[in-house]
Formats: structure tokens, C-alpha cells, sequence
DNA sequence: TATTGTTATACTCTATAACTATA
DNA sequence: TATAGTTATAGAGTATAACAATA
């Protein structure tokens, strides 16, 4: 038997799968919901949610798509679908040539809060019927330390060219 | 301007929001490490996973896809892969002549081995490196009521069909 | 020369429905 | 008739690489 070169904490790992597990459970029921109720995908109601609650609900395409964990052409091919539909538009940015500025429309912010009240109902159905106030507000505060420390090195759409040798 | 059907209790959706983005930037970076420690993906390491905890390495196809969030087609489609890969092997259920059991394998168990504790690696940094033990208990103990809370209900992969009328 | 965003492409994954076999 | 699992199929989403335009 090999000496085991660090004995597993079994509590961070129950933690770690809590989490894992409820957040996919979530997903999952968040995603029919969204579907049914406005049309969206996961990931457009996260483009679009970022979006509103941007300063004049704009943001830079490559800066959105390392909010959302995407690659660009991913974030592209989203932007596109939202903006056939009229949720979103795309304009050049001012300052830099080379950049696009999407920002949401008034059809995307009134799609959002059609959606939103249907959406809290699954979140309050599957999460906080089981939390009390001050459960989500230690929730909270348990979170957003983790959350601002991995948005420190957020995975980057743009990866920079390697150096050559 | 419209009336707010109901006040949007903001301590609520920080907890939310603050659970769905860790999550999802959680599961981004432990599939990168999967893939390149063990050429897994994030479901495949679930479904291994979930075997590897069960009584006797094994579980019928139906309650494993109902735990991994799956239609029964798609699990079908992962098991053949790993079955290729010889990683689980399926035989049919001794007690029920339509199921079919899956089995994690020996090397199925070794490559899960092999791969935690780069996996760990990845979890502690993102993850623990922000929470002391006491929370990571706590965040347990939050938890684990909303996941079997969640699991009571579970998504089954094989919908009852529909009464007739 | 590096960076921004798009496009073309190829691939993986997922679900639905149809199907077979057993209960 | 209902359930377990597979198969066929079709669609959505994702990333990589090549490309055009600007810094």
C-alpha cells in the first residue's frame, strides 16, 4: 500500500461536492425554467443579466466573455443568436477601433424582468425553502471572498500567444 | 413604469448568484484539469466517481443517470465510452432481466486515484484557499439539506409517460 | 508585432422518439 | 401495459485556427 502523500480531508471534500452537487442540481432546473418561460439558455440569460447590470448596460465583448467562461467566438456565436432576436446590439467602440461594444436592449431588459419572478420561484422552491435569511447571508459572505479571488485570474478568452523560444 | 409584483429580496440573490458564478468557474477549471490529467471530462469523472462510492463499484443505469442529471440516452453514450476505454464494464442485472448493471473497473479506479489529487489541487486553490475549516463545515452543513432536499425530487431520466385522457 | 473580433470548421454532447426485451 | 436500456437522428454549443482590421 502506497503511503498516501496527504491524507484527503474528508471535510472540504463533502464541502466541495455539496457544492458541486447543488449547483448542478440547480442548473439544471434553472435551465428548464428559463427555457419555458422566456426562450433562454443559461448562458444568454447570463449575458444578458451581466449586460443590465453594467453601467449604461454595455461591456466590452472580450471582457464578457471572461465574465461568462467563454471563448470569444463563443461569445461571438451568442451575441449573434441574441442579437437576431433583438435582445442585445453591437456596436463599434469609440475609443478603440478594433473593439465591439455590446450593450442590451430595452426588448433584452424587459425580457429579463419578465423572466425574473419565475426564475426566483425555482430558486426559492430549490435552495432557500432549505435556507434561512441569515443561512443565505452566511452563504454570502462564505462565497464572495472565493468568487472575488477566482475572478483575480479569470480564465482569459484571449489566451496570449505563447512566447516563442 | 411598471409596479414591482414583489420586492426582489437582494440577500437571496447574492446568495444565488454568488453559488451559481464559484460553480461555474469551479467546474472551468477542474474540467481543464481532468482533461489534462486523465483525459476525463467533468461527467465521466461523476459517473466514476459515483461508482467508485457505491457498494460494490456498481449501480443500475437508471438511478446512476438519474444522479448525474441525464437522460437515459446520454448515459448510455458515456458509458460506451468509458466501457471502450475500459474504464466500467456493464453486465446485465442479476435480479431484474431488463436492467443492466455498470461497474467502475480496476483501472477505472486507478485513473479516479491518479487524478485526485491534482483535482484537489485545483479545488484547494480556488476553493479552500478562502475558507478556514470551520467554513468549509459550515458550507457543508448549509448544503447538504438543499442537496437532499433537491435529490427527493430528482429529475427523473425515464419521465413517466403521460396519462392518457 | 500584438490584440480585437469574426468566420469556418470539426467535434462533442444532449435529448427525443422509435425500438427491443422483459415485468 | 409499463419499464429498462439502446439506437438513430438531429440540433445546439464549444473551441481551434485562420483571417481582417486596428493599435
Amino acid at each position: 500500500m502506497t503511503e498516501p502523500t496527504h491524507a484527503v480531508d474528508p471535510v472540504r471534500l463533502r464541502a466541495y461536492f455539496a457544492l458541486i452537487e447543488v449547483s448542478g442540481l440547480l442548473r439544471h432546473a434553472i435551465e428548464q425554467q428559463l427555457q419555458a418561460d422566456g426562450d433562454l439558455t443559461f448562458v444568454r440569460f447570463q449575458i444578458l443579466r451581466r449586460l443590465q447590470l453594467s453601467p449604461a448596460g454595455r461591456q466590452r465583448m472580450t471582457d464578457l466573455a471572461d465574465a461568462i467562461v467563454f471563448s470569444r467566438s463563443g461569445l461571438t456565436y451568442q451575441a449573434g443568436l441574441l442579437e437576431k432576436v433583438g435582445l442585445v446590439v453591437r456596436n463599434p467602440s469609440p475609443d478603440d477601433e478594433r473593439g465591439v461594444t455590446i450593450a442590451i436592449t430595452d426588448a433584452g431588459r424587459a425580457l429579463v424582468d419578465a423572466v425574473m419572478p419565475g426564475h426566483e420561484a425555482v430558486v426559492d422552491r430549490l435552495l432557500f425553502s432549505q435556507l434561512s435569511q441569515d443561512d443565505a447571508r452566511t452563504l454570502t459572505a462564505l462565497l464572495t471572498p472565493v468568487r472575488d479571488h477566482m475572478r483575480e485570474a479569470p480564465p482569459r478568452s484571449a489566451r496570449p500567444r505563447r512566447a516563442r523560444s
